[in-house]
DNA sequence: GCTACAATCTCTAGCGACTAGAGAAGCAAG
DNA sequence: CTTGCTTCTCTAGTCGCTAGAGATTGTAGC
């Protein structure tokens, strides 16, 4: 006679479900981006299915490198779904001028630091073009500049 | 009658001579990265000329991406050149592998931001590209991978 | 019911590489 | 002497978790 109702899981088959692991999932209560669940008699958190939405859209946000004060506002926008998506555009291309940022610094890193292996001759270190390198930027092939941008996340 | 003597410098001519933070160049006495120097009278750090190069050395390894941990294996071999620079070289060429998946990373994270979003309208959150992407990794182009890569640094 | 064992609870601390701030003391110029 | 700058030590904050301790709760087998 009732309808089938789903029953919250605990926190353990959420991880399950969502791939995150348990204390991630309480982290991400304690700072706010899930909200607190009810709890049985013993103090367990016990979800309702529309946690594993939530934590799925969190994680590949994640995976796709935006930060938590990001998908904080994306979140609060999923939540407000008739408002305009400019704001989350934007957020989108901020992250993605910052991921071209890292890149370009990465490439930079990159090339330089090749050059160092590809000049060492494998014999001392005082001959030894990679310590030589790093002591003297001068030389360097390029600027590699000292990065405003900073190249985080797992 | 006495050879020009280089008097030795206080923590801000050498934070002035080497592009390093003041509280930064105290750190790195701290983790035992610069030897800690002789104190004036009144217990300010005075440091010899020597103290510049080794800091030159560090900034310059960290602007390239080296961790803190590498680094003090490169300044060991710095001080004892005449060992084999196999070592050195190795630690060049592991950084050189973490950059390279750093960038293809950030490569395959870029290209799924990007699709994103071209593929939004600019109208509500409902319709928005963006948001729906975040919501189902079935609708990106690739696996954009969970890094077990540390995409780190400045 | 009883006994294992697993799952969950809270709380604290640690990671890396700094950065920021408080409050005290030293130092040089006017 | 006073003003203002530099330096001192110490603590705490950043980010996004992760690891661990120690206590409690839930569950399955007997
Ligand atoms: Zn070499
Ligand atoms: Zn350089
Ligand atoms: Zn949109
Ligand atoms: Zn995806």
């Amino acid at each position: 006679m009732n309808p089938p109702t789903p029953r919250p899981q605990p926190i353990g088959r959420l991880a399950e479900a969502t791939g995150l692991k348990v204390p991630t999932i309480r982290y991400y209560e304690q700072i706010g981006l899930l909200p607190s669940p009810p709890r049985s008699q013993g103090n367990r958190r016990l979800y309702p299915d529309s946690a594993i939405a939530r934590l799925r859209f969190i994680r590949h946000a994640r995976e796709l490198g935006f930060e938590i004060e990001s998908i904080r506002q994306l979140l609060d926008m999923a939540d407000h779904p008739d408002q305009s998506c400019a704001d989350a555009d934007s957020i989108a291309r901020r992250h993605l001028a910052d991921i071209q940022s890292k890149i370009a610094r990465l490439t930079a890193l990159g090339e330089e630091v090749s050059q160092m292996i590809a000049g060492c001759r494998q014999s001392s270190v005082r001959q030894c073009r990679v310590i030589q390198v790093l002591a003297d930027h001068g030389q360097c092939l390029g600027e590699h500049l000292a990065g405003s941008v900073k190249i985080n996340e797992k």
